[in-house]
DNA sequence: TTTGATGCAAATGTTTTGCATGCAA
DNA sequence: TTGCATGCAAAACATTTGCATCAAA
């Protein structure tokens, strides 16, 4: 692939996506860097995403709602979703890497990981 | 809530979900239906199986790729994602419920459930 | 006859893309 | 200079919805 050029949109992307513990949307993150460049478009936000994405410089994250969200922490972890607030949060917990194997038990094919995220009420909403 | 009238598309719907083993998306359930009813629309299909997943006759898979599948399995069961061929493949393993304890052990709210899928390459692309 | 269901088309929300211009190397 | 990145707008998708009409009860 052909080498990134630095870009000061990039960098205040994954700037804010450092620096914050909420897992904001393309559209929130585009809300959010508006300040700073008022000018870019979303069309940027999302090529610089999926760029920092495949560089795995970010995580994306989807199949919570409708639409994907983005984590500047790059530490293998899980997400809580609250069935209330609609607030994602980042659990720290114990591997459960052992559920691949649970599910290759009787599984002609090869299991390679899994995709898995909790949902409940977070301690604000209960 | 207002009682469901009976209606051939809705019953096609059912009736071909129930006697499929893949895991179709509206659009391909749409083109399998319109072979029998030519008139149906879109609109039909995303409305009844709207309100088939309500009534707990299918599954909304969502969250494995950019649109929503659709199973007419409704015991409870997982759900394997072929990277080569996109195939998605119920499984038949142990549960894997006390991953909601582990992730509850250091979380101060309350996780009531998680949502997984596995992936990995399937016995024929193997 | 009442009211939910349908077909059609328009609208919505999210993400991608074409293209001329801008800017990093 | 070269070619990746940007801004803008249009397009692409998946899904939902308004409305007049149809059909089940």
């Amino acid at each position: 692939m052909a080498t990134l050029k630095y870009s000061r949109q990039r960098e205040a992307i994954k700037e804010y996506l450092s620096h914050t513990k909420e897992h904001p949307t393309a559209d929130t993150i585009y809300m959010r860097i508006r300040e700073i460049y008022p000018n870019i478009s979303l069309g940027t936000i999302y090529r610089n995403l999926s760029l920092l994405v495949e560089k795995g410089e970010i995580i994306r994250i989807n199949g919570i709602d409708g639409s994907d969200h983005y984590d500047g922490n790059t530490q293998k972890h899980y997400h809580f979703l609250c069935k209330d607030c609609q607030r994602i949060l980042d659990l720290e917990m114990d591997s459960i890497d052992h559920i691949n194997d649970i599910a290759n038990k009787n599984f002609p094919g090869e299991i390679e990981g899994h995709a898995t995220y909790f949902y409940g009420r977070c301690e604000e909403c209960n």
